[in-house]
DNA sequence: CCCGATTCCTGTAGGC
DNA sequence: TGCCTACAGGAATCGG
């Protein structure tokens, strides 16, 4: 399931092999994502040069000299690089055909991803205009969070899953940022020290960082542009170990619910 | 503004 | 073996 360091795993795999092609079609076999993929994306990219491969949130930017393709992966998307007219299966929803022979695929069985086309300054558009910072910039510290969070009565787990307070970080990295700076994901955002929030901050960055280098998360489905599992599952603390010994006391890994979501975490090592 | 619940979707896993 | 249900989750949106 896509976070940040699967989305930056995919911008990396795929930005060597589109950057600088020109597209020539765009093929949409399923129209319903998470919104509709507008019609007539053929027409505003075809005979247009791909400039640019960056990466806001966990939204991945293509940006062309008339506009800008905004694409999300949802919880079970990918983008891979085929062989133009390879034969596709069911969850294969677009292709955008290059030049060169191959085409980048989107993938998506749960369709929870979205593909949309920006003309504006993408900052601007809507689904990222009111985005928090970056993770991994410098903005963000535990200055940021500890300011962010005062009078804040929400758990800090939710607390640092808010896309308006950072970006990027999702179910599993939550958990695992968490234990690595030995906070109670229980505890209300807006009683967490200062000292804490400093902890928390360096523990998303490091996580984070370290998933990047491993080529991401992969528990079900995720591959990266090039087609290959990321390795970061290995490594792993608390995400899924429900009852599996704490690897720093031994102490049974504990699963509760936080707004629908299941969080792990240590019940000796985080207070 | 803040917060919790609901919603989209389908593959997978567990129960019987 | 097969059917049924619960569950997984990003994030917009809505209601309080």
């Amino acid at each position: 399931m896509p976070e940040l360091p699967e989305v930056e795993t995919t911008r990396r795999g795929i930005e060597p092999h589109i950057r600088h092609r020109k597209v020539n079609d765009v093929i949409v076999r399923h129209h319903q994502l998470r919104w509709p993929v507008p019609r007539g994306l053929n027409n505003q990219l075809a005979g247009h040069t791909i400039r640019s491969v960056s990466r806001r949130a966990k939204y991945l930017l293509l940006g062309f000299d008339n506009g800008t393709l905004i694409l999300h992966l949802g919880m079970s998307g990918s983008l891979r690089l085929v062989s133009a007219g390879s034969a596709a299966g069911k969850h294969d929803h677009v292709d955008i055909v290059l030049d060169d022979g191959m085409a980048l695929r989107l993938t998506d069985p749960r369709r929870f991803g979205a593909l949309l086309w920006s003309t504006g300054h993408p900052d601007e558009h809507e689904l990222l205009a009111h985005l928090g910072p970056e993770p991994l910039s410098d903005f963000f510290n535990g200055d940021y969070l500890f300011q962010r969070s005062r009078g804040r009565k929400s758990s800090i787990k939710q607390f640092i899953m808010d896309g308006k307070v950072v970006v990027g970080v999702g179910n599993i990295y939550a958990s695992e940022s968490l234990f690595i700076a030995g906070i109670n994901p229980r505890r209300a955002a807006g009683k967490v020290s200062r000292e804490r929030m400093e902890r928390l901050a360096a523990a998303i960055k490091a996580v984070l960082s370290a998933a990047i280098a491993q080529g991401g998360t992969t528990l079900r489905d995720f591959v990266g542009g090039d087609g290959k599992p990321g390795y970061f599952a290995q490594q792993l603390n608390v995400y899924g170990r429900e009852g599996q010994p704490c690897h720093g006391c031994g102490q049974a890994v504990r699963q509760i619910v936080q707004g629908q979501r299941s969080t792990y975490y240590c019940p000796r090592c985080q207070r």
